[in-house]
RNA sequence: GCCGCCUUAGCUCAUUUGGUAGAGCACUUGUUUUGUAAUCAGGAGGUAGUCAGUUCGAUUCUGACAGGCGGCUCCA
């Protein structure tokens, strides 16, 4: 008789091919009803699994974490279980579980629209009101190989194929539907209620390009109805961060068609860009950064040589003069070699930091272009490191605690970091790599909470430590980077004269803080929800009048305004001081000041903060001074 | 680049069996001289993304192209 312990340290014996579930009835009744899967051991299981050995037992609800991914997957199987009542020729391919939802990838001969979601969303409803049992049946990979050839279902036999053998086959009967999963699944639908499906889209077979585009289903779903709509209604303002909708209300950048991927920077856009800029320069140069700026265009021989044209010669743009061909430059590593290879070098100068705000060009595919965040044309604040091995440690940690610091300075708390380790295609000797990886890692360790590891995304010269940030919908994006390359400056002949009196290769270590500045402001835009912090605001006052009659003194107000350096404009129209106050808060605008009969009596301001806070009949020079502080 | 969807006034959107389009806001003129989220009234504004095709007739149906959106792949 198997032992089981639960949670609580509660132990019982219990009889043979005693079940999950039946254990879980034993425990409450109550907590039957509610239980979606149970774990042994640690180790998540379908209640209708059997008790072998002594064992921890865990129960879990529907409504814990572990739950409701439960539920989503199974959920997953329900759109199987709908498609193919729909669609019977549907061919089924993967189902999992993602972030506050679930997915599935179906080859059908139909193209699914969103009015087709409705419809099939309708008949997981049918379905899921049945409250049938959803079975389990562990079988051998020749069953589950002759059960899917005889459903004509193409990707689960390419599936089976691939499962290790000794690995046990699980197949979920949901009514006439059979789907294949390692589960746990929720032992009837009536778990299923609460869920909706929100999108359709193309995605590989594998995630391979090369392979056939299936259609992929998303869906999300919650343990109660309230959870959904408040999931719903998330979704809905996060639309309304979203950067390129702000940037057009509040007049920043445009795109538009002649120019696919490239911005059109407007004045307000603009002056965030050189804020962004002047804040960036002023941290560079007091680190020993040497600002320098490189050529726009440069031959295509150095690219080559570089090994960049090789391996990213369809994202480079081109063109020519006089039989010579030339590249639009998409980085400016190249570029900074070469001033680095101007003059002798000696191991004292080390280490060099070249740095340029370098406008790149990279031809990114349509597909991938997405307002500010994926752009054809953007600016990096950009630095190459030459040093020696001796000295990398050290400056790789300076350059996460200078990115942690330029981040915290924008009140950015979800900062992920992953170390991406050496790829299949790389240059450079295994112990160079065992080396340059052990050195990231170990830095890391030292110097931040958390990382992931990212195996073979590094460069093809040398891992690289990523810093992403999130936009609004929850996507993920790349802006800090700092690469170690041991390729390239040999590749343009860097050298140095060390200690020994020999000719020495340096190491270069590429690195961005803010990555992209476009990317970089459109994250800004989103993570502010456009409310930008007062020193960032491209107009952070506006003096409104409230009768002709005050028309002088608002000038004389924002003339001090504007020579204590701030950025300052007159609303001086026909208009009642309510429309000209709401125009603005829509507008963003952290400060109205608001000159009317008072004020011009009592030579005072108004002001009212963009939350509606008043500061009535105050002094101008206290507000200013006030102010000079949060510049 | 791949799959699907979308493209109507400056902006946000209406306009169903195919008969050349409307609203709100913005703009403009007048009115109002105003106290913390919209004063009132008039006016102007569109070759319906582009190019073909079907049709007596196309914003509406078909196709191609472009751009955008959601994903996928990619992202030095």
């Amino acid at each position: 008789m198997p032992k089981i312990t639960l949670p609580d340290g509660f132990k019982k014996e219990i009889p043979e091919n005693t079940t999950l579930l039946e254990v879980t009835k034993d425990i409450s009744n109550s907590l039957a009803k509610i239980a979606v899967a149970g774990k042994i051991n640690g180790q998540l299981r379908d209640l209708s699994v059997v008790i072998e050995n002594d064992s921890d037992i865990e129960i879990i609800k529907k409504n814990d974490d572990e739950g409701i991914d439960i539920v989503r997957h199974s959920f997953a199987h329900l759109i199987g279980h709908a498609i193919k009542q729909l669609y019977p020729e549907s061919k089924m391919a993967i189902g999992p579980v993602i972030k506050n939802g679930f997915y599935y990838d179906i080859e059908c001969d139909k193209n699914l629209s969103l009015d087709d979601l409705t419809v099939i969303e309708k008949k997981i409803k049918e379905l899921t009101k049945t409250n049938y049992k959803v079975i389990r049946k562990v079988v051998s990979p020749q069953e589950a190989m002759d059960v899917f050839l005889e459903r004509n279902e193409p990707y689960k036999q390419e599936i089976i194929k691939e499962i290790p053998e000794g690995q046990e086959i699980a197949l979920y009967y949901h009514q006439e539907y059979i789907d294949m999963c390692r589960g746990p699944h929720v032992p009837n639908t009536k778990f299923l209620k609460h869920f909706k499906l929100t999108k359709v889209s193309g995605a590989y077979w594998r995630g391979n390009s090369d392979n056939k585009m299936l259609q992929r289903i998303y869906g999300t779903a919650w343990d109660t109805k309230e959870e959904l709509d408040n999931y719903i209604e998330k979704i809905e303002i996060a639309k309304k961060s979203d950067h390129r909708k702000i940037g057009k209300q509040q007049d920043l950048f445009h795109f538009q068609e002649e120019a696919p991927g490239m911005v059109f920077w407007h004045s307000k856009g603009w002056t965030i860009y050189n804020i962004l800029k002047d804040y960036i320069r002023n941290i560079t140069l007091k680190n020993g950064y040497l600002e320098v700026n490189t050529p726009q265009i440069l031959d295509r021989k150095l690219w080559e040589k570089s090994g960049h044209w090789d391996k990213f010669g369809d994202m480079i743009f081109t063109t020519s003069s006089e039989k010579k061909e030339y590249a639009i430059k998409p980085m400016n590593c190249p570029a900074h070699v070469q001033i680095f290879n101007q003059g002798l070098k000696s191991y004292k100068d080390l280490p060099i930091k070249i740095s340029e705000f370098g406008l790149v060009h990279r031809n990114e595919p349509s597909g991938t272009l997405h307002g500010l965040m994926r752009a054809r044309q953007f600016v990096q604040d950009d630095a190459h490191i030459f040093c020696s091995e001796a000295q990398l440690s050290e400056e790789i940690k300076s350059l996460i605690q200078m990115t942690f610091s330029v981040y915290k300075h924008f009140g950015f708390k979800d900062i992920s970091i992953a170390l991406s380790t050496r790829p299949e295609k790389r240059v450079g000797s295994e112990e160079l790599w065992d080396k340059s990886e052990k050195i990231l890692k170990k830095v890391l360790s030292d110097n931040v909470d958390s990382f992931s590891i990212q195996e073979g995304e590094g460069a093809f010269y040398g891992p690289k430590i990523e810093f992403s940030l999130t936009d609004s919908l929850d996507r993920v994006w790349q802006c800090g980077t700092i690469q170690l390359d041991f390729s390239m400056p040999s590749a343009l002949t860097a050298s140095y004269v060390d200690e020994t009196d020999n000719k020495a290769t340096p190491v270069m270590i590429h690195r961005a803080i803010l990555g992209s500045i476009e990317r970089f402001i459109g994250i800004l835009i989103e993570h502010y929800g456009g409310k930008l912090p007062f020193w960032l605001s491209p107009q952070q006052i506006i003096i409104a009048n409230i009768a002709d009659k005050h028309v002088e003194f608002a000038v004389e107000i924002e003339k001090m305004f504007k020579e204590s350096g701030f950025r300052c404009s007159l609303d001086l129209r026909n208009e009642k001081i309510g429309y000209k106050i709401r125009e603005h808060i829509i507008a963003k605008i952290p400060y109205v000041v608001i000159i009317g009969e008072k004020e011009v009596s009592s030579r005072s301001i108004s002001v009212r903060e963009h939350d509606g806070t008043e500061h009535k009949l105050i002094s101008a020079d206290d507000f200013i001074s006030k102010l000079s502080s949060k510049k």
